[in-house]
DNA sequence: TCTATATCACCC
DNA sequence: AAACGGGTGATATAGA
C-alpha cells in the first residue's frame, strides 16, 4: 500500500508536550519522518517555536500520519502552525477496526502494536517519560536527549504500525476521520467558557453546604454520618416506623431513587429524604477541568465508543456531570454562546435511513411523536401538544423506547399504564412504521450474519458471540448520529466558527454578542448539510439556545437545583463574614 | 487494607 | 433467556 498511496510524502509525526489540567498544550519537542527517504527532523522546543510553519508539507501532496492526532494537531495550534490537510489518525482506525471487539492491550499506541504482533518500548518507559514532560523544563541535557529519543521511538512505532495496518485501511473513510481530528483539536483548544469566580466559591462551599443541608433534613433521624448516607441506620428508622422497603435480588434494600419515588407516595416522611440525597448525589468539582483563563478544557476522546461517539471524563468534561452544573457556563464579555442541537435527531436517522415514507413524514410535522399519535388514529389530525398531551407523551415514550428496543412491561411501568395498553401502543408503531421495522430487523440479520455493522461513512462494530441484540438495533441511529455530529464539526470549525463543545447530537459554539444570530445561523446550516450528507439529502432540524454574557447558561431541568444551591451558597458566605450574627 | 463487583446517579 | 441503547464515575459491600 504504501507504493500506491496517492501522495508524494508521507509524514509520521510525534509530538512530545505538556498538557496541565484545563490548559492548552505547550508542545516540547517533535519529531517527523517522512516514510518512503526516511528524512528524520528532530526538533527541541526552542526551534520548535521558531518556526512558522511545520517543516512538512501541509497541503493535497502530503499525509500526516499520527496516533491520537487531535494531540499533535493541538501542538499546531500551540505554535501558531496550519492544520494539515490530509491527516490518517491510526488511533481513530484502530478503534473503527476493533469496536465492538475486546483487544487485549488496549487501544493506545503500544495496544495496537501488540495487537499487530509488533513491539514497542515498555510501558513503564513511556510512563516514565510523559511523567518527564508533564514535570516541565527546565530539562538538563541529558533529559532532553532521553525526550527526543523517546519521541523518536513513538516515530519509530507509527512508521512500523502504518503498513501493518494498511491493508486494511479504508484511505478516504480514514481521511474523514482524520478531518474529525482537525475539528477535535480546534474544540479542545476552544474550550468552555466557565464562571470562573463562581466555581472557585462554589467548590469552598460545597463541603460546608452539604452539611448544613443535611442538618437541616437530618435532624432528628439520624440517618446520615458526617456526609454520607448509612443503609443500616435507614433500615433501622424503617423499622421504627414500620416502613415495608423493597428490596435488592442480592437482599439490600433498594435504594434507586424510582424506589424512592414509590415510597415517598405512600409514607410522606420518605420525601425529604430522597431530596436530601438527590441534592447530594455524587459530584466532584474539583476533577472539573478549568484552566487559569476560565475556559474547560478536557481530551474529548474521539470514537473512544463503539458506537463511535466522543467520550470524555464526566468529572472533567462541564457536559458530564448533573445539568444544573451547566449554569457555571458563562460567556466572557461582548461574547455570547449557543447551545445548538438536532430536534429528534434519531428519531429523524430512523425515518430517513430505513426510508418509512410515514416516519419521513412524521418527523417532517415538527413534532413527530404527536404525528405518530395521528398517524395511528389515536388523535385526530388537529391535535396539538397543548389538546391531546397525555396521549403525546405516550406516543413520544413508545417512539423513544422504540429506539432502544424497549419491552412492553417496561413502557408500561414508565407510563404507569397496564402491560396490555403499552402492547398496544407497541403494536401500533409496528403497524404506523412497517417499512422502519423491515430496516431494523434486517440491520439486525446483516449483522448476525456478517458479524459487521456500518454506519453511512464507514464506522463499524463487530459482532461478538453473545452480543445485545437490542445494541445491534440501536447502532444505526446512535452510530450514524455520532457521524453526522462528527461531521458538523469539521463544517463549522473549517468555516471559522469557534466550537466549545460537542455533546452528541448538539453543539455548544461561541462568538461575538452582536454577531451571535448569523454564527448560530450558520452554524444551523452546518449542521443541516451534516445531516443531509448522512441521509441521503433528508434534513434535519435543529434549534438554538443564545446566551450572552452577563447571562450563564441554563437548563430547564437544573434550574431548581441551581438557585436552592446559589442561595445556601450566598447565606453561608454571609455567616462566615459575620459569624456574630 | 486493598481490590473486585454491584448498585446507583448522571449524561445523550 | 431476557426484555432500555451508548457511556463515566462514585460508593458501598464482599472477599482475599
Amino acid at each position: 500500500m504504501m507504493n500506491t498511496l496517492p501522495y508524494q510524502e508521507v509524514w509520521a509525526v510525534d509530538f512530545e508536550f505538556r498538557a496541565l489540567t484545563g490548559e492548552r498544550p505547550e508542545p516540547i519537542c517533535m519529531v517527523a519522518r517522512e516514510f518512503q527517504s526516511g528524512r528524520t527532523i528532530r526538533l527541541w522546543q526552542p526551534e520548535l517555536l521558531q518556526l512558522q510553519q511545520p517543516p512538512y508539507p501541509v497541503d493535497d501532496r502530503a499525509l500526516f500520519v499520527a496516533y491520537h492526532a487531535s494531540a499533535e494537531l493541538g501542538c499546531h495550534l500551540a505554535l501558531g502552525w496550519p492544520m494539515p490537510n490530509r491527516v490518517l489518525d491510526l488511533c481513530a482506525e484502530f478503534k473503527c477496526l476493533t469496536a465492538g471487539l475486546s483487544v487485549p492491550c488496549g487501544r493506545n499506541l503500544l495496544g495496537a502494536l501488540t495487537y499487530h504482533g509488533l513491539n514497542g518500548i515498555n510501558a513503564d518507559e513511556k510512563e516514565s517519560m510523559r511523567d518527564l514532560a508533564m514535570r516541565g523544563g527546565p530539562w538538563t541535557e541529558y533529559e532532553r536527549a532521553a525526550l527526543l529519543d523517546y519521541c523518536e521511538s513513538d516515530v519509530d512505532a507509527l512508521v512500523k504500525l502504518l503498513p501493518a495496518m494498511a491493508g486494511k485501511l479504508d484511505l478516504p473513510r480514514a481521511l474523514l476521520r482524520g478531518r474529525y481530528m482537525a475539528a477535535v483539536a480546534k474544540m479542545e483548544w476552544t474550550g468552555v467558557p466557565i464562571d470562573l469566580d463562581f466555581l472557585k466559591r462554589l467548590r469552598a462551599g460545597w463541603s460546608s453546604l452539604k452539611e448544613k443541608l443535611i442538618q437541616r433534613i437530618d435532624e432528628g433521624r439520624g440517618i446520615y454520618e458526617g456526609q454520607g448516607f448509612r443503609a443500616d441506620r435507614w433500615a433501622a428508622w424503617l423499622i421504627e416506623r414500620n416502613i415495608p422497603w423493597p428490596r435488592l435480588e442480592s437482599g439490600g434494600l433498594a435504594l434507586d431513587d424510582d424506589t424512592f419515588r414509590d415510597m415517598a407516595k405512600m409514607y410522606p416522611e420518605v420525601a425529604p429524604i430522597r431530596e436530601l440525597r438527590h441534592a447530594l448525589s455524587q459530584m466532584r468539582l474539583e476533577e472539573l477541568a478549568v484552566g487559569n483563563d476560565g475556559r474547560n478544557r478536557c481530551m474529548l476522546s474521539p470514537f473512544a465508543s463503539k458506537t463511535g461517539r466522543n467520550q470524555p471524563s464526566n468529572t472533567r468534561y462541564i457536559f458530564g456531570p448533573a445539568v444544573w452544573l451547566r449554569s457555571l457556563i458563562r460567556p466572557e464579555p461582548g461574547n455570547a454562546v449557543a447551545y445548538v442541537d438536532y430536534e429528534q435527531q434519531e428519531f429523524g436517522i430512523a425515518a430517513a435511513l430505513s426510508g418509512d415514507k410515514n416516519m419521513m413524514a412524521a418527523y417532517q410535522t415538527g413534532d413527530p411523536y404527536l404525528a405518530f399519535a395521528v398517524q395511528a388514529g389515536a388523535a385526530p389530525s388537529n391535535a396539538t401538544k397543548k389538546t391531546h398531551g397525555e396521549i403525546r407523551e405516550r406516543f413520544k415514550t413508545c417512539a423513544l423506547g422504540v429506539q432502544y428496543s424497549m419491552w412492553e412491561v417496561s413502557l408500561a411501568q414508565r407510563l404507569n399504564i397496564s402491560r396490555a395498553d403499552a402492547r398496544n401502543l407497541l403494536r401500533l408503531h409496528h403497524q404506523t412504521y412497517p417499512t422502519f421495522w423491515r430496516w431494523s430487523d434486517s440491520a439486525v440479520d446483516h449483522a448476525i450474519l456478517t458479524g459487521k455493522l456500518h454506519t453511512a461513512f464507514g464506522w463499524t462494530v463487530h459482532v461478538c458471540a453473545g452480543v445485545n441484540p437490542r445494541s445491534l438495533r440501536n447502532f444505526p441511529m446512535q452510530a450514524n448520529g455520532a457521524e453526522m455530529l462528527r461531521l458538523a464539526c469539521c463544517l463549522v470549525t473549517e468555516r471559522g466558527y469557534s466550537v466549545c463543545a460537542p455533546v452528541h447530537d448538539a453543539l455548544l459554539i461561541e462568538g461575538p454578542a452582536d454577531q451571535i444570530e448569523t454564527v448560530v445561523a450558520s452554524v444551523q446550516q452546518a449542521m443541516q448539510e451534516a445531516s443531509e450528507l448522512v441521509l441521503n439529502g433528508f434534513p434535519l432540524r435543529t434549534e438554538a439556545k443564545i446566551v450572552r454574557c452577563p447571562d450563564r447558561y441554563m437548563d430547564g431541568r437544573g434550574e431548581k437545583m441551581w438557585s436552592v444551591v446559589s442561595e445556601l451558597l450566598a447565606a453561608a458566605e454571609q455567616r462566615a463574614a459575620w459569624p456574630a450574627s
